[in-house]
RNA sequence: GGUCCGUUCGUCUAGGGGUUAGGACGCCAGGUUUUCAUCCUGGUAACAGGGGUUCGAUUCCCCUACGGACUACCA
């Protein structure tokens, strides 16, 4: 037999996808790839009333933000399509009645306002409405009535939906990569929709079909699936199909509180939960992360290699997943280490790769054009002082404009009754330099502030505030030559006019 | 409520019958930088509780507590 791994990602177009959606996506990706698999998006939108518009699109673009783009899905077709459940229809429908005629299915015609009721009932006498052996004979289906009654009121077009009849007194041994074995008895187990009124399949059962004729090998999903892969492994036995091997993920939960991770959080505690920008909620990649640092931390979020290494390519975690080295435990997702994460990847970006990028900040701020050369050297200067690149500007501004405020403290703290005097002299000797270079304007100032014996606490700090505004900031004389001497003398001479 | 799944520093986790219970993020301190940040060094901090099993349990079993998911003609 054919044992070549295929997995998909089938996310529900009602929406952006979430970050818990992309590490699954991420977790497939990686599976099927260390074993040269094949990694399927499938687009489950069998509920017409919660499509959104835009939805598919998002969750193609934020793949491929990721770098994890899918092999086989909408647009790649490799024999095994549609990859849209509303394009695939018209296959369900067979299948369903095939579950009838093994005498596994059957027709109900209850209402929804009867359910409800029932549903209140129990409630209100503090049990649970369960559609399942206990009840199913005292309700409207087709195991309740005679045959002919059964096809007369499909015949004339009263609406029905196909349940799953499940087997009662069966223990069911259930199989999780993840989990282990778990074990659930049939009787606790309700008899599933498979196929709904509006002829459209449920999830479960266009999933299995879905799965089925894909030649998915295993499904890797959310944890939110666990309760029922019971019905999912009774569907593949009634239909006598090799059931794929399933792996449940544990969900990833909210930063503080309880429950799992919701957009909300994002917006309350200032963190992209969505990698892409969705209407109002900003996105991973515009906040400024780079795709990697994402992955890198979605791939040790409730999954580790074993070992002490933090740092993980796509490449090498290819190499290294495995699905049983997956946590069983919700994971509280961490903004902290998020950014730590994009840190890490911003240092480690090329200087000239990020001049672009720094050069439209810029413009954005109203700075003209400079020479990729002098932008590279300010990005040198600041980088590593950097989380994003977003936090260029606020680390580098007066690089580009002469300080108009002086920060108070340092203002009472650096400037003192002789200063003014001392940056006098500063600038005549700053004016004799003709070679304006960070090492001889070093070497200059230092030898001036030896020969009048002053200290360096007198002469530093003070040029450092008249130059940046505030105590901050690399090397002085590598800003000094970067803004250039001209410059320089005129905010020496602007401090001096304007620090009482 | 019911069913299922889970529980190691604040967080992500390693480990696994005998360990000084390891790492990372965060936080704190020191060093470097006469600044800030980076960086380096160090520190803080955990086996949910109770019963077993055992010479010995954080590790295996049971119970409790707590957390989570599910409980739709949604996925």
């Amino acid at each position: 037999m054919n044992t070549k791994v295929r997995v998909r990602f089938a996310p529900s177009p009602t929406g952006p996808l979430h970050i818990g959606g992309v590490r699954t996506a991420l977790y497939n990706y990686l599976f099927a790839k260390k074993q040269q698999g094949v990694f399927i998006l499938r687009i489950e939108d069998t509920d017409q009333n919660r499509y959104v518009e835009g939805a598919e699109q998002y969750i193609i673009d934020a793949l491929n933000w990721c770098n994890i783009p899918f092999d086989e899905g909408p647009g790649k077709e490799a024999g095994f399509g549609p990859y849209r459940q509303s394009e695939r229809k018209h296959l369900y429908k067979k299948y369903a009645d095939l579950l009838i005629q093994k005498g596994k299915a059957y027709y109900a015609f209850d209402s929804n306002e009867s359910l409800d009721q029932h549903r209140k009932n129990h409630e209100e006498k503090g049990k649970t409405f369960i559609y399942n052996w206990h009840n199913r004979l005292k309700l409207d289906n087709s195991l309740s009535m005679m045959p002919e009654e059964v096809q007369k009121r499909i015949s004339s077009g009263e609406d029905y939906v196909i349940r799953f009849l499940t087997p009662p007194d069966e223990k069911l041994e259930l199989l999780d990569i993840i989990r282990g074995t778990m074990t659930i008895d049939t009787n606790v187990l309700d008899d599933k929709v498979l196929f709904k009124s509006d002829g459209m399949p449920t999830y479960h059962l266009a999933n299995i079909v879905d799965d089925h004729l894909m030649e998915i090998t295993h499904v890797i999903r959310g944890e939110e699936w666990l309760p029922s892969l019971a019905l999912h492994q009774q569907l593949y036995d009634a239909f006598e199909w090799q059931a794929p091997e399933f792996s449940h993920l544990p969900l990833i939960m909210k930063p503080v509180g309880k429950g799992k991770l919701s957009k909300r959080d994002g917006e309350k505690l200032g963190f992209p939960v969505f990698p892409l920008s969705w209407n109002e909620s900003v996105g991973y990649k515009d906040a400024g992360y780079y795709p990697e640092a994402v992955i890198n931390f979605l791939a040790l979020l409730g999954w580790n290699p074993g070992t002490e290494q933090e740092i993980f390519s796509l490449e090498e975690l290819v190499q290294i997943f495995t699905l049983e080295r997956v946590h069983k435990a919700g994971a509280r997702f961490d903004p902290e280490k998020t950014k730590w994460y994009n840190q890490h990847y911003l240092q480690e970006k090329n200087n000239k790769e990020l001049v672009v990028p720094f050069q439209e900040i810029l413009s954005q701020k109203g700075i003209g054009i400079k020479g990729d050369a002098q932008i590279e050297k300010v990005i040198d200067l600041i980088k590593e002082r950097a989380t994003f690149i977003g936090d260029f500007w606020e680390l580098s501004d007066y690089f580009f404009v002469t300080p108009n405020a002086y920060d108070e403290k340092a203002i009472h703290k650096q400037w003192k009754e002789g200063t003014p005097e001392i940056m006098k002299q500063l600038i005549a000797v700053l004016e004799g330099i003709t070679d304006f270079t960070s090492e001889i304007i070093e070497t200059s100032v230092k030898e001036w502030i030896a020969k009048e014996n002053y200290s360096l606490g007198k002469v530093m700090p003070p040029l450092r505030l008249v130059i940046v505004g505030e105590m901050k900031g690399p090397h002085i004389f590598d800003i000094l030559e970067l803004i250039g001497k001209e410059e320089t003398i005129l905010r020496i001479e602007k401090a001096i006019k304007q620090i009482p």
